[in-house]
DNA sequence: ACAATATGTAAAAAATTATATACATGAAGT
DNA sequence: ACTTCATGTATATAATTTTTTACATATTGT
């Protein structure tokens, strides 16, 4: 499943909000500054959970954090029976 | 980390699109019905990827398919020094 | 009754995401 | 120069998600 159709704003996001360090942003979600480290640089597609508790911290909808690219998915398997 | 704070209305929007089955689904997006399932039935939290996948086959915004309660949140830990 | 289809469930394995730990660098301040 | 802090990187491990396989049940159509 690739992973790079996922980009994301979470260091902009991280500035805006009084320049919140990667730390202070795992404190508040619950999950260890790797973890944001790994999410800030597109190393992988985070779980939708927290995603939405990113969202969440930054007081914005998940849609102002991610965005999908869908222009580079794969084609479509084509098997409608019908 | 808890992982029912998370809903979703797959099932309703395949009925609305056309009675899509949840094989139908899987074949769409590219996963194994096993994973529609377990998403459909809020099993666990799928990745950020995938329920981008699924707003787009339904053609709807990731919050028509899912949605995150924030009041089951735990009490956020406060100022942890390090 | 029979075959085909849609869904539910389960359990082990594979794959991916998240943690823990450690060390490096650069910037800021004293 | 030294210390502190924020970030980057790496690697091993833990935890969770996804796949694979299999079988059960109910429903629908022939």
């Amino acid at each position: 499943m690739s992973k790079d159709h996922i980009s994301n704003n979470i260091r902009k996001l991280r500035f805006f909000k009084d320049e919140m360090t990667q730390q202070a942003l795992a404190d508040e979600i619950g999950v260890t500054r790797q973890t944001i480290v790994a999410i800030e640089k597109g190393k992988y597609s985070p779980t939708l959970e927290i995603a939405y508790r990113i969202a969440h911290v930054f007081e914005v909808e998940l849609n102002e954090v991610f965005s999908y690219d869908h222009s580079k998915d794969k084609y479509k398997k084509r098997n409608q029976k019908k």
